[in-house]
DNA sequence: ACTTTATTGTTCAATATTGAACATTTTTCT
DNA sequence: AGAAAAATGTTCAATATTGAACAATAAAGT
């Protein structure tokens, strides 16, 4: 039990992990009070960026996007549809997907949280210099990778002993 | 609307905190796959690991460590109390708290389940040389701060016009 | 002393999130 | 063409999470 270090919390790479860990949680938090006006969530808001961002994505694509189920998308859109901020309209070639548009006043309100969004980012990381924000980003690019490389191959544990 | 960039996703500071939050969720998600075997969640870990350090920790102090409610606390300590990973005995000083720290079992069940998380992060940081390890804590430990510090304040926009 | 305020934990209703099962439609295979 | 497999979105039950209201206890103010 005492390798190298005798504790998880002695280790660097878990102290550092832990820290993203909090800090996630807190700038999530931070957020959801700061959109809080605009009668939005954080969840809606990542939806309403990436329709922003991507006009006419369909529910599947968009739940890729965004690192969840199905499921959640069938629940949330139909609430951000009735409140007008955004349309489904069915694919013309698959009359399986639904593509998604921002309304004009689904637009002007993710102008809104973005301008929010991006201020609150700015104002957290003001003391960063560009140095180790660009050091963040890559790590953070390096275990995206990581981890979507292991999320595709695991999942056959049924047959082969692989690795383990 | 293009002061210096048109969109918040040309923003650098913008674009790495997504990497962040995209990170941090991929996490969880790899996290929770590799600890389903020992029948526990995210949630449960991290309470699990909190108790293992800091034995006879009251349920508000867990909550605050944690940054949830204590309702949240409330709904899960039984679950795990119920399975005899933890008890809950009431502090002879002051009768509105009770104490919390693992039993045998939870222990053991503990040292599992962080040999299993240093393992994923320990994998999944690997390609980070230790400097840009070292970057990122640091990042993360200004932004922390600055969310805190945040939070500490803001509550009293009741009064007072404020910076704003 | 004793009244007020604060703290701790619980309960409850509201909302979120997930995975499994399902119907519909498309793609692939033969 | 026709059967099997895959993809898309929905529904549903189970579980999580939250904030507000509450009861019990402790601390502070008078």
């Amino acid at each position: 039990m005492n390798k190298n270090q005798a504790f998880p919390w002695d280790h660097p790479r878990f102290r550092s992990w832990i820290g993203v860990g909090r800090a996630c949680q807190l700038m999530q938090q931070a957020m959801g009070r700061a959109i809080a006006d605009l009668g939005i969530k954080p969840p809606h808001l990542d939806i309403l960026i990436n329709l922003y961002r991507f006009d006419g994505i369909s529910q599947q694509d968009l739940a890729r996007k965004l690192l969840v189920g199905r499921s959640n998308m069938s629940m949330l859109l139909p609430q951000l549809e009735k409140r007008g901020l955004i349309e489904r309209r069915a694919d013309a070639k698959d009359k399986r997907v639904l593509r998604l548009s921002l309304t004009g006043t689904g637009r002007s309100l993710t102008e809104e949280a973005m301008a929010i969004q991006t201020g609150l980012i700015d104002r957290t990381l003001s003391q960063a210099p560009a140095e180790r924000c660009l050091a963040v980003a890559e790590a953070m690019e390096d275990i995206i990778r990581i981890l979507q490389t292991m999320e595709s191959d695991e999942p056959d544990d049924s047959l082969l002993a692989k690795t383990r």
